[in-house]
Formats: C-alpha cells, structure tokens, sequence
RNA sequence: GCCACCGUAACUCAGUUGGUAGAGUAGCUGAUUUGUAAUCAGCCUGUCGUGGGUUCGAGUCCCUCCGGUGGCUCCA
C-alpha cells in the first residue's frame, strides 16, 4: 500500500494514505483553516480541494485571506453568474469570464442589453444556485471531445478558444446543468459562494480587440461574508464620496466646460490657487536640484514634427495642422523637440553636460471621446517636464539623482505608498541591444540604489526606450500613473545630437524624458482624491476663515484678517450677519483648516478662538500665536488634520 | 471610436398610464446681532441637452445629433 509523504508549510513532513484529497489534507494540517480553504497549493500549483494529492509534495492552504485564494473564489462566482445567465436567457453565448485583481466579470453575446432588472433577476438565481450547493467537478477531455461537447451546446465562442488549445491540456468544470472550459481550480460546491454583488454591465470585445464583435461584460464581486461584501460596498461610496470630480464642484476649484470642448480644464480660483502653490514649491525644488528652467512655443512647424518622428508614430493623436503662409503648424503633443532645438543652438561640451532643461509645458493630446475621465485623462494638459541630456558614462548617476527626486517630490505631497515599474524593449523598437541592456540595466541599478521597490514590466517600455514609471496608490488603494523616467534612443538620433567629449571627438548624448508629477492636473486630481479635498495647511486655497459672532466684533476681524494676509496667511473673513453656527458650518463643509472666531471676549484679550478642522476646539491665542503657529505648519508642509 | 445608461432652475433632485413643470439649496430684498455644523419672511429662477417625428396634445413615446457616466480599445 502506497503512501503521500506532505511537506507542509513549517518544513515538518507527514505521511498519510495514498488517495487522500485535498480537503482531507486541509483538514488534517490545519482543522481551523479547513472551513475556509478554497483549494490547495501544491508544490507551488493551485489545485481543486477534490483532487487527490500526488506524492512527495508540498502544500499550503489557500484562503480568501490571500489574493490567489481571492480569485479563485471570485472565479467561481463568475461561473455561478454564467450558470444564472445560461438558465434564464439560454440564447446568450458564453465567452470568457475570469477573476481580476478585484472582483470578476463574465462576457456573454445575448441579442438584447441586459437591463438592471435583468441583473437583479440573475443575482436571485445566483442565491438559489449557490443555496443548492452543487458540487463543482473537474473533469479532462480530449480536444475532439471539447469540441464537439460545445459544440453541441452551440457555444461557438468556447469553440473558438479550443481550437487553438492542445490535446492533453482541455479541462472543464461541472455544476450541476452548467458546464465551462475552465483551467480551473475552483472551489468545491456552490454553497462556498456565501454574499455577491452584480456591479455593472459594459461593453467589451470579443479577444479585446475593437474589431470584433462587442459583448456585453457583467462586473461583479463576492465574499465569504455578508459583513465583507457589506465593507467593500461602504469602500465604493467612500470612493465616491471623494471623487474628484464631485469634489471639485463641491469645493469650486475646476470645471469642463462643454462650450470649451471635452477634456480642457478650466482652472477657477480656489484650483488656482493651489497649482500656483504646487508649482511655485516644484520650481523652487529643480532650482536645487540642477535644472534650467526653459519656455517653449504652444506650436511648432510640421518639418519638426517629422523629424522628432512624432506625425510617423503620433500623428492620431494629435490636433489637426493649421496653416499659416503655406506652412504647416501643429499644436504640439510633446515639450521635447523644443529643448532639443535649445540644446542644438550651439556646439554642446562634455563640460555642459548632464544639461537639464526643465518646464511646465502644457500639451495638447487628441484623445478620443470615450477616454476622458475629469482631470485623470485630459485632452490638454501641462507636464512637469524636463530633458536631461547626460554623457552615456554618467547616466546611471542621474537615474539616481532623478528617481530619489521623484520620490522626495512624492512624499512631500503625502504620498507614501507608491509601485514602481521597469518596463523593457517593446517588440517594435528603435536602438540597438546593447543601449537597451545598458539602460535598462542602469534603471534597476538606480531603483536598487535608492531602495525602489520595482516590478518588471517586459515589453512594456515605448519603442524609444526603457522607462520606469511611478504609480501612486491614493488613500483607497487604487494605482494611478504619474511619474515617469524615460530613455530616448530615437530624438538623440533623428536630430542628430551631438557634444564634444574630451578625445574632441563629437558623440551622442542620451537623453532622458522624465516627468515627476505627470500632469499637473492629473496630480491635481489625485490630491483633491487622497486629501479628500481637505488639503494640508500649505496647500490649502483658504487656511484661515476669520468668523465674527456679531457686528460688533467687525473692524477687530478686518484686522485680524488683514494681519494673517500681510503674515502670509491665506485668509478670509466672514462679516455676514449670520449666526455663528452658520458660518462654522459653511467653513466646515469648504474644509477650511482653521476657523478663527472672534468675539467681544476676543476683541478684549486680541485673540482669535481656534477651531482645527475636524471640529477640535484649539482655544483662544494670542492673533500672533496662531500666525506663528500656521507659519510653522507651512514650513514643514505639514499634512495637517483631516 | 465602440457598447450600455443618463441629460428637468446655478447645484442636488421630484415629475405617476402622454394633458404645455415642482422641491430643497444657492441668489436677491428685508428683518434678526446671535459663542462653535443650517434664524425667519418675501421675491426671482427654466427654449425640460439639440433638431426632427408620432399625437388633438410630448419633460414623458420614436429617430438624429451634442454632452456626460461606466466599461472596452487606446495612452507614443
């Protein structure tokens, strides 16, 4: 009688019967963590808690309490969706539907658009399925069996995806009436599927390519608890609550004007006021750090664009020519052929380099319709861009230099937990090998050196060159692009730059695009979403309201409102003849930092009452305290309270 | 660009089976002079996104276009 030797996860190794599932395994290592597992590691493979364990392996449990455990659970209700689907409206054709980083979806190709109602129709048959508890089976075909098995079915997109599989590797899931291609695994029975929740419906390709038919995708999610899915609903009003396009209206910093056009911002006062202090801080740090700050043109003539390569691989996006005296001008897309022309106006040295010409350009994008997402996705937009041009030998210094800025730059706006991605030669690119190893190469390098943490993104990089991005995780977790560093094999070469090194011979410089911030208004964005418009003290459009209980007390509150102005403190005054709770209300809900109230009591001691946003009563100081106490915060660009 | 949904006052939204529009907020005027999240009264507010169609009659039904939203594709 033979034997399963199990390495289990603490090293310790036990023996059982051969033939032992994976759920008997489960119970056996770990009896409290059985009830949750979802299915097993095996040697590294997920695998069905159904399926006997072979020998000599390792395994670990997989709960919901791990990503991988997360979409095998969510897979398995996109099946249990699929099933729902397949039983109330058998006309619909399945076609794929997986788990994603949160959640799932499946496609279908039904001849209607599934209503809301629809969906609560589905969910219900979902409940039911789910309270069934059927038995979810894996079962291996052979190629010709699968095919005909959809065949028959008249799954033809199924069909479509077994034609290009292998005999030997085809496996499908059974429950019950329902059965799908499926790689699995999956957990055992229905029943597991505990509390879900149909999100949405949009439409999607067919393979993701906008050639073919469109499908209809249902987005859903699911937990082992109602307590949970009740938490990530609660998340996704969060989220919206702090939209920031919702608080941008609410806290009156930008808007879209339709007569406008899509995509341009109109920036008002109090937004304004807040880039002015984003960009004054950013300028005054390129200062320190070795930038020249450079202006450039909004237009430039076609015969740059062609060489810069941008109306070859661009051109799309980019706002139609317009002709002046015969020539052709385009609205430009990009700052850099602009500081390559400075760059080029004279005979560059060794000696000047690494140059970095640094400006706030605003570009214009012809994006199409359907992309634009308030401030996140813009058609026009000013980039922190500079480009630096540095000698080949010292570019894996200034990698440095520029990703410890970037970072430095981040933190100070409050972002803290940010990924980073080293994205590689693309499969359509221009530069040799050896350029791509060696930056690439001074990228990790760099990332490594300045304690980056970094995922690979292969093929990832643009045709030009590697780059490493920077994506900032916002207070709700999500992951946005902003900074980004990147190499440029192709301008150096298409405008043939050049500088005289020390042999006096000419060589290439490289040349580096990065960007800190990304947009200024994409960054604006992420802000207004992380503080939930409720700005550290430093950026804040308004730090101090001057609130006066009668008007009494109104000269006192000019005066004081006019000595934190000449302090430097943004400051306003609410002299209306409202009650006090009024003002503090309508100061409340525009998240002013520090409401000041004066009254006759104040008026005597020449002090203000201090009441931090949030609510908590600071007490009465001294109008000179409080300037020195908002100075201070200022300086540290303290985050303030929320 | 594609699929779906949505578009009513400055804002947030009602508007029943088709019978030519309503609330709250904001704004304006006046009263009130108030101690930490909404004082009271009065007044004003609309080409019901656009153009067309069906109908005796359209905010409501149908089509076109424009714009927004959620996705898809795209993001050099």
């Amino acid at each position: 009688m033979s034997e399963i030797r199990l390495r289990l996860p603490d090293g310790s190794e036990k023996k059982y019967a051969a033939g032992i599932t994976g759920q008997e395994v489960a119970e056996k290592i770990g009896p409290r963590l059985a009830k949750d597992a979802l299915a097993l590691k095996v040697d590294g493979r997920l695998q069905d808690l159904n399926i006997p364990v072979e020998n000599n392996s390792a395994v670990e449990i997989v709960t919901f309490n791990t990503q991988e455990g997360r979409e095998v659970y969510w897979h398995s209700t996109s099946h249990l969706l699929a099933q729902a689907v397949k039983q109330l409206f058998p006309q619909a054709k399945l076609a794929i539907g997986p788990a994603i980083e949160e959640g799932f979806y499946y496609d279908f190709d039904f001849e209607r658009p599934f209503t809301p109602e629809d969906l609560v129709r589905i969910e219900k048959r979902m409940a039911e399925l789910a309270k069934a508890a059927t038995p979810i089976k894996r079962k291996v075909l052979s190629k010709a069996e699968a095919l005909s098995f959809f065949q028959k079915l008249g799954e033809t997109y199924k069909v479509e995806l077994i034609d290009e599989l292998s005999d030997g590797t085809i496996s499908i899931y059974e429950q019950g009436d329902f059965a799908d291609l499926c790689r699995g695994p999956h957990v055992s029975s229905t029943s597991k599927i505990k509390a879900f929740k149909l999100l949405s419906v949009a439409g999607a390709y067919w393979r993701g390519d906008e050639k073919n038919k469109m499908l209809q995708r249902i987005y859903g999610i699911s937990f082992p608890t109602k307590e949970a899915l009740e938490e990530y609903l609660t998340r996704l009003e969060e989220i919206k609550r702090r939209d920031h396009r919702k608080l941008g209206k609410e806290l009156d910093l930008f808007s879209v004007s339709d007569e406008v056009g899509g995509g341009l911002v109109l920036w008002h006062p109090r937004g304004a006021l807040i880039r002015t202090t984003v960009e004054d801080f950013w300028r005054r740090e390129h200062q320190k750090n070795g930038y020249d700050f450079v202006y450039s043109p909004h237009v430039g003539r076609g015969t740059l664009w062609e060489t810069s390569g941008h109306l070859g691989f661009y051109r799309e996006n980019m706002y139609s020519s317009m002709e002046v005296e015969g020539q052709e001008f385009y609205v430009k897309p990009m700052n850099c052929p602009f500081h390559i022309m400075i760059y080029k106006n004279k005979l560059r040295s060794y000696r000047e380099l690494p140059m970095r010409f640094a400006e706030l350009g605003t570009v214009y994008r012809f994006e199409r319709s359907g992309v634009l997402h308030g401030l996140l996705r813009v058609r026009g937009f000013t980039q922190d861009d500079a480009h630096i041009f540095v000698a080949p030998e010292d570019m894996e210094q200034e990698i440095i230099r520029v990703i410890d800025f970037t970072v430095r730059m981040l933190r100070t706006f409050g972002f803290d937990d940010f990924k980073a991605y080293i994205a590689t030669r693309p499969e359509k690119s221009v530069g040799d090998y050896t350029m791509w190893e060696q930056a690439t190469q001074a990228l990790k390098v760099a990332a490594d050196k300045v304690n980056l943490g970094y995922e690979m993104d292969e093929g990832g990089g643009a045709f030009y060159g590697p780059k490493i991005d920077i994506k900032i995780k916002d207070a709700l977790g999500r992951l946005w692009q902003c900074s980004t560093v990147q190499f440029d094999f192709n301008e150096p070469e298409r405008f043939d730059m050049t500088y005289i090194g020390v042999d006096n011979q000419a060589h290439r410089p490289y040349m580096i695009h990065r960007a800190l911030l990304g947009s200024i208004e994409r960054f604006f964005g992420m802000l207004i979403e992380h503080y939930a418009g409720a700005f550290p003290v430093w950026l804040a459009p308004v730090q101090a309201k001057v609130v006066s209980i009668t008007d009494k007390q109104l000269d006192y509150a000019k005066g004081v409102r006019d000595q934190l102005l000449a302090a430097g403190v943004r400051a306003e005054l609410d002299a209306r003849s409202e009650k006090l709770g009024f003002k503090i209300r309508e100061a409340t809900l525009e998240k002013v930092p520090y409401i000041l109230v004066v009254g006759d009591k104040e008026v005597q001691q020449n002090a203000v009452a201090v009441r931090e946003r949030g609510g908590q009563d600071l007490g009465s100081m001294p109008v000179n305290e409080f300037i020195s106490f908002v100075q201070e915060k200022i300086k540290n660009k303290d985050t303030g309270t929320e």
